[in-house]
DNA sequence: CGCTCAATTGAGACCTCTCAAGACACGTGG
DNA sequence: CCACGTGTCTTGAGAGGTCTCAATTGAGCG
């Protein structure tokens, strides 16, 4: 590991240089990537790429939260995936050179960084273990796709907003005194396509955790006291509560 | 697409020869290929690998049919997918080297072709669009979990197991008169994963599906009108029915 | 025959869906 | 400043669906 190597590579300011996909190149393909790399910001509610588009390359995401959504014919949208700092997004498209079958949203001032479609295929030519890297990514999509069938046979809906709550606040949130506390980045129809139910349904699965006192949830304020991060082991089972 | 080639690859007999991801090798690799590849028959009920232990190496399903399921905690487990002639399963603990996080068991009497972890590696290297070809079914998974995940925000039980049967009839029935017919390769609990709910719940819903005429179900035999093969756009949300 | 495992059925509690009506926040224009 | 959208979120009520537990039936087998 050239220290020297770091400083040329455009990935090599990011925290997550060493997990980049881009990070094993050959020098004489840094050159290639330095010179067409591209850093862009988007403002919240800004698309990255629609659905249907072609692809422009493969994205990184750097910053912010970007939300991966299939828009359907009657109009409504399912959120399929939140991608996060480190997340390379669009690889579908790229690899299978075809259109986007979801459309990428930021849901926070975001920075994003692209590798055009030519540059990323002379990239890898010059380096397969590029591919090796990103196939690694869809192996971890796919993981997490398992998860969420098997959290679905597993647990109760409320448990796995619980889950997903804690993961966010672990994402989102700050500490003040003895409890967390986040904006939360997602609106509640968004919160229910996560876990699968109505948007009616989430907005009573969210009173019933006020209720039982492990989250304080108002608009998009979400409290939790300290002590119910490292538990709720209980009612993991499907209907789930007393 | 030079005829000699095909003769000599050891996919070359194969039906899936020209999708599968050992295709587009050197000369210099095929004999590797060659030497190494095995095939293995599997008895109906048989695992081709277990949950935990380490990859062998990358596996094509050639005939049959492969459940992959995850086994938990407590001792139940869950049906994740069906693998199809033409799949290529165990690609997970491949590329990222590590044990396996699903065990594969034959659904039926089934054939599966094997490369070698070490073989696998060295043909990779020696053709790097391999790689691209595995990334690729690794990017159908993804599609295929992410249908999954909106049929389930999108329609009824009752309709996805419909679809369901609709489907696994294209592939295991046979026509019969105006009927179609087959021998059901899954159990009422398989089944129930797949749709994602409890297997008393499937029972019912294939109860349902009787009453309305649109299937015949007893034990593991399932009949369906030709007629019923083509239709079946109602019902589609979630409550789904009259 | 009696065992075992798979599948069905029943009953009650609970949950979720749907439709519809309010509450709420927020921005625009008067 | 306030009325008035608009869109989001909440709440209510009823119908229907699913879960759980438990008992029963059925199929395959020594």
């Amino acid at each position: 590991m050239p220290r020297t190597r770091d400083l040329q590579h455009p990935c090599g300011e990011c925290a997550f240089y060493d997990k980049s996909v881009w990070q094993p190149v050959q020098s004489g393909s840094i050159s290639v990537l330095a010179r067409r790399f591209t850093r862009n910001d988007l403002a919240e509610g800004q698309a990255l790429y629609d659905q249907g588009t072609e692809s422009m390359g493969v994205f990184c995401v750097s910053k912010g939260l970007i939300a991966l959504r299939t828009l359907h014919a009657d109009g409504k949208s399912t959120l399929l995936k939140l991608a996060y700092p480190g997340d390379v997004i669009g690889i579908r498209s790229f690899l299978t050179n075809s259109l986007h079958k979801t459309e990428a949203r930021a849901l926070l001032p975001s920075r994003v960084c692209t590798v055009a479609h030519r540059d990323a295929n002379r990239v890898i030519h010059g380096n397969p273990s590029v591919l090796t890297r990103l196939a690694t990514r869809c192996i971890s999509e796919i993981d997490s796709c398992h998860e969420r069938i098997i959290a679905t046979a597993t647990t109760s809906n409320k448990q796995r907003l619980s889950d997903l709550l804690h993961g966010l606040m672990a994402a989102h949130g700050t500490r003040a005194g003895n409890h967390m506390c986040m904006h939360l980045p997602l609106s509640r129809s968004d919160l229910a396509d996560l876990i699968g139910v109505q948007a009616e349904t989430m907005s009573r699965l969210l009173k019933r955790l006020q209720d039982d006192g492990t989250f304080l949830v108002s608009g998009r304020h979400v409290q939790a006291p300290v002590a119910s991060l490292t538990q709720d082991m209980t009612g993991h089972r499907q209907s789930g509560n007393a």
